[in-house]
DNA sequence: CTCTCCCT
């Protein structure tokens, strides 16, 4: 068989190439022939033993003949090692060409990039390589074949739209729905219009295959009825062992209790292996790994229980627990939030116990806040939990609701992360590509027009966009940081100040999540670390006086420790400060705009360092403005915009000594609306100082009491007059 | 008195 090589023609597609189905071409793994110089290698039989390699020929038929293949590959069929190297060996990445994966995680680039260089028995870097944010081990003149995340191929496009350099993209994972990768698949529908020679292989579970394949039957070129015929699709099964899965007979009211009575049954009854659980959130994992350890203790010494909690706040060391099997006589317990469901795989694996619910991203562009809320978990989550149960041997799956519960209330499977989230920092991206109509772009599922909405008034009222909607230098700037544009805003600001250094540690600590250890053991060190670190001005100058005084002491490990702070979050912290320094060092943040004059009045000092703490403040401020609250009687906050009823986070470091003015950076819903990474505002009347485009005063009156105020700031209220929806005092 | 999980 002929392949197509990129470079040369592209092949005519025969009548008899459509959609491809078994039927059309089957391949028996016997009619395999095919010479492979390293046959009699362990990794080459182990590479030919996998499922998917029975198919290897009719995947490169399919690729050849079809622009887009969409392969639906179970688990453990050996899809993301084996594809990419079976494009390679066929030759798709001769003449200068590279073949892109793509994953939504970070340590999956990295894990698949090494071990399928060491099956390639090549160099980690050389022909194989890998790149993700901030580390980059490929090669341009000898890299054919790269993992790369989803995120980062979206960064490429910036510089190079068309991504001329592959021939082939493989989306992985893809029925995970992330925002980048959808917003990737949206933009390569685009580039394929362009680019006639560019093949597209796109990985999904079972349930969105066909939603993909519509999505890519039409608009692929000009010629409609030709479009249908250049989608092919292909299942492999997968190499996993039968789960048993069990309802419940009735609704659960508490699964907490439910869980801990499930768990010591198996621990009673079952065979040896280890268990997995599914709750919400930390807080649930944390009172059922106490109340297992409670009912331990009353155990007998052969049927001992070890009950570890996992979850994305704990520490990398606490985390590692998970992996290391048992002590004999001991059977591991592993409570966990979705973080088990695809980041972490656990082996040893047999009884999987799911709750059924899960925490989701919620965004209300009403409100225009990003909210969490608990829902039930989707049918195709249920399944993937389930499936954790049976990886090396056959398992079971107990699900604390009922087969009633799962089969008609619980959705197919999850909203795609398009349609729950902010969607500010990805439109900035798709105004640097030049894409001026959202409503009319690709979106595999478009999200609500009220998000674009929402965006585009804040990336305009931040002066990122201009009155026609067209980006501005601004708006390049805060784009090239590639951090979330209200931030991007401080950091610019500050830049122009000259306190680049600090905007960008506070930028950078605001960026990751849980700087704190988290969990009860923590508690007494976290409260005595804070009680010396966080100040009355908030948490930007709190995680600022964090940064500084684990730079004091060397980045030491031990330092974290000490102060109950999570190590390898500070690391990707000061990952992120040290390349956002770069970039913002490539800007002339003086040249854009920004209102220094005014920055620059408000915060005046005799006292440098004073001067400099208000003046980060002001930047703060002159970014994050249309996040302001003030208190009310009852102790809880209001938003000057929308009027929402807000409650400070228990993390925040001003909980203690609530502030009457504050911005805040996110929220979080749970029972209340809690705000998270609070900053203290001074005096109130700066919102119109450092935002007049945004806040007026209420009446000629409040602005007079306000005048008297403002004299001794010297600054001209004249710039507070104009017209504006949005009121204060 | 408190936080699903990723990612640029």
């Amino acid at each position: 068989m002929a392949f197509w090589k990129p470079g040369d023609d592209a092949p005519t597609v025969g009548s008899h190439a459509g959609i491809l189905l078994d039927k059309d071409v089957h391949v028996e793994g016997s009619d395999i022939l095919f010479y492979n110089p390293y046959e009699t290698h362990p990794l080459a039989v182990q590479r030919q033993r996998l499922p998917i390699f029975q198919y290897r020929k009719h995947i490169l038929y399919l690729v050849e003949t079809c622009r887009v293949v969409i392969i639906v590959g179970e688990p453990g069929c050996g899809k993301t090692t084996q594809v990419p190297q079976y494009l390679l060996e066929a030759g798709w990445a001769d003449g200068g060409r590279s073949i892109a994966c793509t994953q939504p995680r970070r340590v999956a680039c990295v894990t698949l990039a090494h071990r399928v260089a060491e099956e390639q028995g090549v160099r980690i870097g050389d022909k194989v390589g890998y790149t993700i944010r901030w580390e980059d081990r490929t090669n341009s003149e000898l890299t054919r074949l790269k993992y790369v995340t989803d995120g980062m191929l979206l960064q490429e496009i910036m510089s190079d739209p068309l991504l001329t350099k592959y021939s082939v993209i493989m989306v992985d994972e893809a029925h995970e729905r992330s925002l980048h990768s959808d917003a990737l698949l949206g933009l390569l529908k685009k580039v394929m219009r362009k680019r006639p020679s560019l093949r597209l292989i796109v990985s999904s579970a079972t349930m969105q295959a066909a939603d993909f394949r519509n999505f890519f039957a039409s608009g692929l070129s000009a010629d409609r009825a030709n479009d249908e015929r250049q989608v092919g699709i292909l299942s492999v099964d997968g190499r996993c062992y039968p789960v048993d899965v069990h309802y419940s007979l009735r609704a659960k009211a508490d699964y907490i209790t439910s869980a801990c009575e499930l768990v010591l049954m198996i621990n009673k009854q079952k065979p040896k292996g280890d268990v997995l659980v599914f709750l919400t959130g930390q807080e649930d994992v944390d009172t059922l790994v106490h109340l297992l350890k409670e009912a331990g203790e009353r155990l007998a010494r052969h049927q001992l229980l070890l009950p570890l909690p996992l979850y994305s706040g704990l520490s990398g060391t606490e985390q590692m627990r998970v992996f290391h099997p048992a002590p004999k006589g001991q059977r591991k317990v592993v409570v966990s939030t979705n973080m088990a469901e695809t980041s972490i795989t656990i082996d040893g694996i047999v009884y999987v116990v799911d709750a059924g619910f899960v925490k989701v991203r919620a965004y209300s562009p009403e409100l225009g806040v990003e909210r969490l809320v608990t829902t039930s978990v989707s049918r195709a989550e249920a399944e993937q939990r389930a499936g954790r149960a049976g990886r090396l041997q056959a398992g079971e799956c107990y699900r604390l609701y009922t087969e009633e519960w799962f089969v008609q209330h619980m959705p197919p499977h999850p909203l795609p992360a398009m349609v729950r989230s902010d969607l500010s920092a990805l439109v900035l991206q798709l105004k640097v590509l030049g894409i001026e109509d959202l409503l009319r772009f690709p979106f595999p599922s478009p999200p609500p027009t009220q998000t674009f909405c929402k965006s585009l008034e804040v990336l305009y009222c931040l002066g990122a966009l201009d009155d026609s909607c067209h980006i501005t230098g601004l708006g390049e700037a805060l784009a090239s940081l590639s951090i979330d544009p209200m931030t991007a805003k401080f950091v610019v600001a500050g830049a122009a100040l000259g306190l680049q250094d600090e905007a960008c540690k506070i930028a950078a600590m605001l960026s990751v999540r849980d700087v704190w250890l988290m969990g009860r053991s923590h508690t007494d060190k976290v409260t005595f670390s804070k009680s010396k670190l966080c100040v009355a001005e908030g948490d930007h100058i709190s995680h600022l006086n964090v940064f500084n005084a684990w730079e004091a002491n060397d980045f030491s490990h031990d330092f974290c420790a000490e102060m109950g702070l999570n190590y390898k979050v500070l690391r990707r912290a000061r990952d992120v400060y040290k390349h956002l320094s770069r970039r913002v060092a490539r800007l002339r943040p003086a040249a854009l705009g920004l209102p220094l004059d005014t920055l620059k009045s408000l915060t005046q000092s005799d006292n440098p360092d004073e001067e400099q703490l208000q003046q980060l403040c002001a930047c703060i401020i002159s970014a994050f403005f249309p996040y302001a609250a003030h208190r009310v009687s009852d102790g809880s906050y209001v938003t000057v915009q929308g009027g929402l009823n807000l409650h400070l986070h228990g993390s925040c470091a001003a909980y203690n000594d609530p502030p009457e003015w504050l911005v805040f950076n996110d929220v979080v819903q749970t029972d209340r609306l809690w705000m998270r990474d609070c900053l203290t505002i001074r005096h109130p009347m700066w919102l119109v100082q450092l935002a007049p485009h945004f806040y007026r005063y209420r009446s000629a009156q409040d602005r007079l009491q306000a005048q008297d105020l403002l004299q001794d700031t010297g600054v001209d209220s004249k710039d507070t007059e104009r017209p504006s929806n949005w009121l204060i005092f």
